[in-house]
DNA sequence: TAATTGTATTAATATGCATAATACAAAGAG
DNA sequence: CTCTTTGTATTATGCATATTAATACAATTA
């Protein structure tokens, strides 16, 4: 599990290790079970703060993603919890769909886009 | 066309703003030749600062979405012109399909949702 | 017992968002 | 031509959030 961050990016670095943990979760790339890196560890490599790093752990807590043990690290939690799927991530959804097709691609270009990262690729 | 403002979202107001504009281009609500409303006059109607809604009409205008004349006001761009697909688009678009993923829908449950919100709807 | 884990605390700094009050150039209306 | 409307530029200020920093603590495991 490689965790980068863009230090230019507008997206707050809690909020890029989320995303990536996220969609590493969903390609299978990090299966139930899995550990994350420690908070101190993946700070010393990656020159982020600590408390940004655990500022994403217990986002990613809160949500349902991992779970947090004293001396047990962090886990990526087992499918079975239900998730909530929020509106926002809906109108998120429709944002991007609606820039694909702005940009020329069609329903079906748009939706075999949609398969191939629903499987794991790209 | 209208414009609502989400004052405690932490999406900020110009950024709501081109959204919706931008959604309501591929939805067909605005239309190649509409007008927006004008800077001040919006920003009369919703409170929020001419400055910030002239933001995201400049957002818009460099993005290709509208153009603005001296005196025309914005106006929606044909669509012949060709949209550059970011590929931050895409990103945002994995991410979202992920957690929708992971908050237990499927393949095509989640291609049926795309084919709407393509199409029009919700 | 000693070390490692996530976390809490407090403080400081930086960045971006939003507001406010004005002013200007361009272009259409009369 | 004159006046009004349009988007835009300018400058300043307030505010929220992100990030860093330096410690410290509780729980758990080796």
């Amino acid at each position: 599990m490689y965790i980068t961050f863009d230090f230019q990016s507008d997206v707050p670095l809690y909020l890029q290790l989320r995303n990536q943990v996220v969609i590493a979760i969903s390609k299978g790339v990090l299966k139930p079970g899995d550990h994350l890196p420690t908070v101190r560890a993946l700070s010393d490599e990656s020159g982020v703060n600590a408390m940004t790093i655990s500022k994403a752990y217990q986002l990613m807590k809160q949500e349902g993603y991992i779970s947090t043990e004293r001396r047990g690290g962090a886990v990526v939690s087992a499918g079975d919890k239900e998730i909530k799927v929020s509106k926002d991530t809906v109108n998120r959804l429709d944002l991007c769909i609606s820039e694909l097709r702005l940009s020329g691609m069609g329903e079906e270009q748009i939706v075999d886009l949609c398969r191939r990262l629903y499987r794991e690729e790209e």
